[in-house]
DNA sequence: TCTGGGGTCCTAGGACCC
DNA sequence: TCTGGGGTCCTAGGACCC
């Protein structure tokens, strides 16, 4: 395969400090190096990125302590890179490194797999160490005899399939280091949810709604942030026994308005709602997210009017802060925005 | 640890339609 | 009218990841 001469660096920065804005800050300097490197980055989450350096002339294993020195130097933190042919392996690879530096220091690692010698760099490792597999899958394997990321590899086909269907091919194929999933540039938001666990169980609905209000204006406050509306509303239920329920409904029009927002969750719950348990996390998700149809609802200039307030209230809690704004009728109870840390 | 928060993806079953 | 197959959408829950 052709493709197999392309090499990936899956970088991961350790950032150490536990506070928020030295993280972000960290992140997006460390983010400007990469892309100062290629354009073709991926950014997975806070602290882990993805860049194709196949085109450039240099040995991966150059640019990657290249890399790494760069970022030491620039941002004062420690970062771990795994070198490979492609994301899967690369990931694997980083947290091996990471993994076997544990101790001393933080972890500053580089662990680069050569191509051609994914199967064999994997095969020794715990299956758990695999993109994929977590503690119910290690632990399923385990009873098939499986514990190795090579035994894995051998297992046979079809005792695999029996028990994992379709995601068996794809299992094995992963085990022997083979994937094609490509450097994906920007990830495009599929859901926004904000939830809340109680300090003790709460058995009064009331209660329970009240923080559904704020959750709600949460959702609404970030979808109307990323110019999104959802298209459907879902919460989710954890009682004290820890069984947790998911309940959701599609809208008939898309919304990002908070007052939809809450009467459609607000409903889902008094439905879910049984008289006598009591309640630990509560939360209000929005998925199907889409842009926001030009002429909202030609019928319902009540919706155009609620937009604007949105708008005008968003602003107004951009520029000078979270506390100042409350409307009127949610004066009294604390509002959803001042303890917001959004970025 | 008696269990934080925010996401993604997959599967299965039911409703509905052709 | 009944039966059945197949496709699609919606909902619920599980597993996993950072």
């Amino acid at each position: 395969m052709p493709m197999a001469q392309a090499q990936k660096l899956a970088p991961a920065l350790l950032v150490l400090p536990p506070d928020f804005e030295a993280y972000s800050q960290a992140s997006d300097q460390v983010m400007a190096i990469l892309e100062d490197l290629s354009p073709l980055v991926e950014q997975v989450s806070v602290d882990e990125a993805f860049i194709d350096v196949s085109d450039l002339p240099d040995d991966p294993g150059v640019i990657a302590a290249r890399l790494q020195a760069r970022i030491n130097q620039e941002t004062r933190l420690p970062c771990s890179l795994g070198v490979a042919a492609n994301k899967l392996v690369a990931k694997v690879a980083n947290d091996y490194g990471k993994g076997s530096r544990k101790g001393l220091d933080y972890p500053n690692a580089i662990t680069v797999v050569p191509p051609g010698e994914e199967a064999a760099f994997l095969a020794p490792l715990p299956v758990q160490m695999l993109w994929g597999v977590g503690k119910k899958t290690a632990a399923r394997l385990k009873t098939l005899g499986i514990e190795t990321i090579g035994q894995l590899a051998d297992a046979p086909a079809g005792l695999l399939g029996a028990h994992y269907g379709k995601w068996a091919a794809d299992m094995q194929r992963h085990a022997r280091g083979i994937s094609d999933s490509p450097i994906v540039l920007s990830h495009t938001l599929k859901s926004i949810s904000n939830e809340t666990t109680y300090d003790k169980d709460i058995g009064d609905i009331d209660e329970v709604l009240h923080t559904v209000r704020w959750l709600s204006d949460k959702v609404g406050y970030r979808l109307r942030k990323h110019h999104f509306c959802a298209g459907t509303i879902r919460i989710k239920l954890r009682w004290s026994d820890f069984t947790t329920i998911t309940r959701q409904v599609a809208l008939a029009e898309p919304t990002n308005h908070n007052s939809v927002i809450y009467d459609t969750a607000a409903g889902l719950l008094r439905a879910a709602w049984q008289r006598g348990r009591k309640v630990r996390l509560i939360g209000v998700g929005s998925s199907n997210l889409q842009e926001p149809a030009v002429q909202m609802s030609l019928f319902d200039p009540g919706q155009d009017k609620e937009t604007k307030l949105l708008n005008a209230l968003d602003e107004l809690r951009e520029k000078y802060g979270k506390k100042v704004i409350q409307r009127g009728r949610e004066v009294g109870r604390q509002s959803a925005f001042e303890e917001e840390e959004e970025e």
